[in-house]
DNA sequence: CTCACTTTTTGTCATTTGGCAAATGTTATT
DNA sequence: AATAACATTTGCCAAATGACAAAAAGTGAG
């Protein structure tokens, strides 16, 4: 719980009471390898703080290929790409890379935490600009880049993640086949 | 004017008094094509939309490369990946592709417009997760793409906008050599 | 119109990556 | 330990893309 914590101080003072408040709304859950944090097609009626393990977001592109689109790595919000308009039902998967611990709130917590605590909308909605422009970060560099490149781009940016994750999820994250991964691993040795 | 406010309008409900008050603090600029709205190392002081033309956002890689990370077409706000947080200078350059007119906000009157527009957070927080959400819808699926699909798909979602960005500019984006992109044109026709 | 300049197209060849299938390695279960 | 199920590596070849350079097309100034 103290991750979390010290990850919402980052974007603005909260009281000790305050804390005990976000701190009671707060569920733990644990998730298997392979198991689903949400699903396409269905509303997201919860927000995740990963405690640990890895998720990752994914979606099927039209040719029917499962795609990874990215990871979510120890101390981040989950923030699903529909999370700003939740009525809409999501169109990606969130699912468990590995065994995890998330730390999960409610719509409806999240919503009395907002009315109760001033400046909380201020933290989600910063939160959620952090975490997206992340995500631009990460991807759009790899335009650039060729497979082994953004190999090695992600061995240095995550070098605790690289061994975590399959090498067929990792391929898909890249953008290569997990043949070309698997010669690229090689080769880099 | 108008498309601003209309842009504005699905964020939340505005009364007259709040749209005057908007378009007062609203100055149109005009920027040649080539001209810079803002550069990498400064702090960005305003926030634009674009009323014509067409923006584009780029960095320098580490291999001193030139990279269009993406495009800002019309009635489209140019959100800085640093936004959220003005303090530190920008790392990326934008750009006008065409000669364009932005209708810009400063800083400070945007400050201003939150302290009078009950909201107005909101809808800039909202603008903000909307930009950055269609960034990253657009370029994650590039990456599951090779360099023909890649175009295809840009000539599917942005039709009009293909013929008015340079060659060069557009393979850029597209993550490919200009040459390659030329083929790809002839190939298809 | 012509010249200089920039952008786009094209040619040639080397390199990278993908597709497919088989082989090997790993893990969990009994 | 044996088996089955799954993940990774490897081989082979074809296709896609890049690198570099030259030609062609387009653009604007005088």
């Amino acid at each position: 719980m103290e991750n979390l914590i010290n990850y919402l101080l980052q974007f603005g003072q909260l009281n000790q009471q305050q804390i005990d408040l976000i701190k009671s709304k707060a569920k733990v859950i644990q998730l298997k390898k392979e198991d689903y944090f949400s699903e396409a097609g269905k509303i997201v009626r919860q927000v995740a703080f990963v405690y640990n393990g890895i998720l990752r977001v994914c979606y099927y592109n039209n040719k029917g290929e499962e795609i990874t689109r990215y990871f979510i790595e120890e101390n981040n919000f989950a923030v699903d790409l529909n999370c700003f308009n939740n009525q809409i039902p999501s169109s990606e998967y969130i699912q468990a890379v590995t065994d995890c611990q998330l730390i999960v709130f409610s719509a409806k917590d999240l919503n009395d935490l907002s009315l109760t605590i001033i400046g909380w909308d201020k933290v989600i909605s910063q939160i959620t600009a952090k975490s997206l422009i992340e995500k631009v970060n990460r991807i759009s560099p790899m335009l650039a880049e060729d497979a082994k490149e953004r190999y090695i781009s992600f061995l240095d940016k995550f070098p605790q993640l690289a061994n975590r994750i399959p090498l067929s999820l990792l391929a898909s994250y890249l953008g290569i086949t997990q043949s070309s991964l698997s010669r690229i691993r090689k080769n880099i040795r």
